[in-house]
DNA sequence: CTTGACTCTGTAGTCAGGTCCAGGGTTCAC
DNA sequence: GTGAACCCTGGACCTGACTACAGAGTCAAG
């Protein structure tokens, strides 16, 4: 399979390919005698992995190190395990912030409904 | 108020501060004959203004509106307002993004305590 | 008058995760 | 055999919000 195909396959631009190649996150495919790459079909579904990955938050060295840990056994199991949980408390911890920031900016919103002495504006007053 | 003196109160980087002017954020001071910068005393609520207005999610740029909407009567409120109600519908779907997948990688680790046949990563497959 | 701490300017680098480009080579259908 | 469509490489560029640096000037204490 050629670079666009795979691309296209995976909903990925096929510069991001390259890109992920000179990363190290993806191996590199062996290539036809004109020096094009020529992917394996499991490469779609390795890059749907890393997509998926990418969406559950995790970055893309955490990607890799995911790539890594697999296939390599119990060990590796907890390890994933525990890159998993720590990713999901980040993003707990990442919504409690941004649930706080949203109630802010609600009850700020509402100080525009407050009757207006003159001509200032409630809500910029109440972010001083 | 020298420039690592406005910093200092303000809690960000002096570099930071003429990063905010370059950028338009903040008015040029005044400066001293030997050429420095002199804020006056009412830039530190200007630039604790701007680090609350981050807090809440706003960009710089959007920050910059905020500051120009500042002081232009009715109109400018009004505006501000649907900036603010803006940036909180954001934030709405943004948390609503990362608790979904909190959710996926929450079910994801609860994989983990199945049984494992053999020596595979439920998690790994999971994802895959 | 010297020393050290501060400030100035302009430019460049950082982070992540790509994206784009020029200047070539390859493949394939017609 | 030729034109279009694809692919190659290395490198530059992008966003956002800073941060660092070199080389020069300024200020205040002793």
């Amino acid at each position: 399979m050629r670079t666009s195909e795979l691309a296209g396959r995976a909903g990925v631009n096929a510069e991001t390919l390259r890109y992920y190649e000179r990363r190290g996150l993806l191996e590199e495919p062996p290539r036809t005698l004109g020096g094009y790459r020529d992917y394996p079909a499991s490469a779609v579904g390795l890059l749907r992995f890393v997509k998926r990955a990418q969406e559950l938050g995790f970055t893309l060295d955490e990607v890799e190190e995911l790539l890594h840990l697999d296939g390599g056994g119990p060990d590796s199991c907890d390890a994933a395990r525990a890159l998993a949980e720590r990713r999901r408390d980040d993003l707990a911890a990442r919504i409690a912030d941004l649930q706080r920031m949203h109630d802010s900016l609600s009850g700020l919103v509402e100080t525009c409904d407050l009757p207006r002495a003159d001509r200032r504006c409630a809500l910029l007053e109440a972010i001083k």
